[in-house]
DNA sequence: AAATGTAGGTAAAACGTTTTATCTGAAAAA
DNA sequence: TTTTTCAGATAAAACGTTTTACCTACATTT
């Protein structure tokens, strides 16, 4: 039984596929009662237009790529709902790839998904594809980097507030008494980790305390988790007047937590501790680990927006297609009230 | 500057499209000679032939439709890379959808699918969606089940073997010398929940061991993790005999796990744990859970070789289109060894 | 009565491929 | 020499839409 086509209504309605075609896009001139004709025969026989016979001749595939670096993390978890339900509200859909933080990976993506000819792109960049996005940008694709950006290219993009992020939780420590805090981070080449550094130093810097070498730790992004446990254990360690410990992503706090457990410390008693980009686990167990977290509901609206923008889907009331979006401080028990040391004590 | 289409190489060659289309499929006939050049010229042009174009005509559309319950969950994680690998070994690409464990979405899903004119489907089934599932199969449309299945219905399928591996479990727990074993299970209405149940009280039959159905406690789908939690609490409360508990998936675990930590229960000293399905957390802290785990990278392999021989692209040497593969016993330390009582003690 | 306008409708081209059927010219067979 | 065969190449149709340009018949204006 083969599918039903736009000519096939046209035979039982005894008119031509144009006029057809004219009433179920509601262009043309159609009278009533053949608009109504039509419209019921199109309906009883379920016609679904062929949608890539659509694409061929509108040149639109109504199609958009995501590539995000993991399709297991979290991020993509949190964030592909909201991408999905905002795309369909405009007839698009979407194709999921991963790349794997894999430069290789990540072209091969993109061509694949050129190839399949999406109508917009939208990427969590990884270092290395700087010039196959900008190659997208000079033939006109409509594209939106999430979660990171590159500096100094003109590019959209939308990801959190990494540096006002990390200064809230930094706040957060001081406020509550905390001043020798360490800093856990991994050697990754993208700008939000370098944003998150800074906001560790310069919110330091701005509270009158001098950020110290000795107090930053940090990971080679491919460690195994059990490296990353041993170098946090001997970290700690090593720095017997840590009173906190931020890290600067979830894995980082997952491991540093496992490190902390192994070594018996106490939190917040022994050490306090926050991590940037909660995870389920951060909620689970006593005392429940405090967290800076990324509106990631937000930040897919915001760049399937900015996207749409592109695609003339939608009028933009944006200034700018560079947005930051502020994080939220998720206050657990991982940072003691103040019991503040007085001077005069 | 708009993309080279076969008809620019047929110039460019002063050749027809045929010819060009002829040597780049390796069909016809065609001199070595024009071969060389149009291979040249296309490579050089960088010529990607238009996939839409091509899908039009040979109504292959090379994309396969994947339908999970949820895309945030740990399973899909798992499994999605596995397949993309798989399928890109011939060509074909995946589309991701979520049916949220909702008839209406799920449905809504296929339809959308259908639409974009998949090729074939790999669907986790929802309750409720049998009749759309076995449309797809009376219309000859290539459907593979994936971690559930419909019973009754003969629709290929894959997913883990649930009753041995709970018996697994079971048996480890009794040959550990545990003998009041509590189950929890949630009430939704899929054959793999009741076959996980069965596989508890089957395998307590066989070690003489008579059910007691106090000792199962069965939570609805929809309760906040708040209300699970405070139902385990009441139920452990309740069975002060009970010296080892089951749960039947990772989030009841972990809820189970959360449970037991704010009763300060020490696992496994006052009560011994096993959960279906391994997670991140479950190894994650002292004591570390035992768990049933299901070989994920597996159950994709075997799913998309099911759907790729429907598809006609892979031979099979399997008698059987419908296949449970062994689930995998991980021993962390949330089981005690054996401390047997002796009867004559 | 002739010219103009307009509502309602359609033929045909186009999108970029694949594939069938056919055409050409030269070599081989008669 | 004429016929057959066959390698090598291609024209044209088809896939299912959208859209441009055009047609018809009737009403209105001059």
């Amino acid at each position: 039984m083969k599918k039903i086509s736009i000519k096939d209504i046209a035979r039982m309605t005894g008119t031509s596929p144009t006029t057809v075609s004219f009433v179920l896009n509601g262009k043309g001139r159609t009278s009533d009662a053949l608009t109504k004709k039509i419209l019921a025969t199109a309906k009883k026989e379920g016609y679904q237009p062929n949608q890539i016979a659509v694409s061929l001749r509108t040149g639109q595939s109504k199609v958009i790529g995501l590539i995000v670096e993991n399709m297991g993390g979290s991020f993509f978890g949190a964030v592909s709902k909201e991408l999905e339900n905002e795309a369909k509200k405009y007839g698009y859909r979407i194709v999921y790839c991963s790349s794997e933080n894999n430069v290789r990976k990540g072209r091969e993506m993109m061509e694949m998904l050129a190839h399949q000819q999406v109508d917009g792109y939208i990427i969590t960049p990884t270092a290395g594809l700087e010039k196959d996005v900008m190659k997208l940008m000079t033939s006109k694709k409509p594209v939106v980097l999430m979660d990171s950006y590159y500096p100094g290219l003109d590019i959209p993009y939308v990801l959190v507030d990494n540096f006002n992020g990390i200064k809230q939780g930094i706040d957060h420590l001081i406020e509550a008494g905390y001043e020798n805090i360490g800093f856990v981070t991994v050697d990754l080449d993208l700008i939000q980790m370098k944003e998150r550094l800074s906001g560790y130093t310069e919110t330091l810097k701005f509270h009158k305390i001098k950020p110290d070498k000795k107090l930053v730790l940090t990971l080679k992004y491919d460690s195994t988790k059990e490296e990353m446990v041993n170098e946090i254990s001997s970290f700690v360690r090593k720095n017997k007047n840590m009173d906190a410990i931020f890290f600067a992503t979830n894995y980082l706090g997952i491991a540093g937590l496992q490190s902390l457990s192994n070594m018996k410390y106490k939190v917040p008693e022994d050490i306090a501790m926050i991590s940037f980009d909660d995870h389920e686990i951060f909620s689970l167990f006593a005392p429940g680990i405090t967290t800076i977290q990324q509106p990631t509901e937000e930040i897919a609206r915001a760049a399937m927006n900015l996207l749409l923008t592109q695609l003339g889907k939608k009028e933009s009331n944006l200034i700018t297609n560079k947005i930051q979006i502020p994080a939220n401080l998720v206050r657990r028990n991982s940072v003691k009230k103040a019991k503040r040391v007085m001077p005069n004590a």
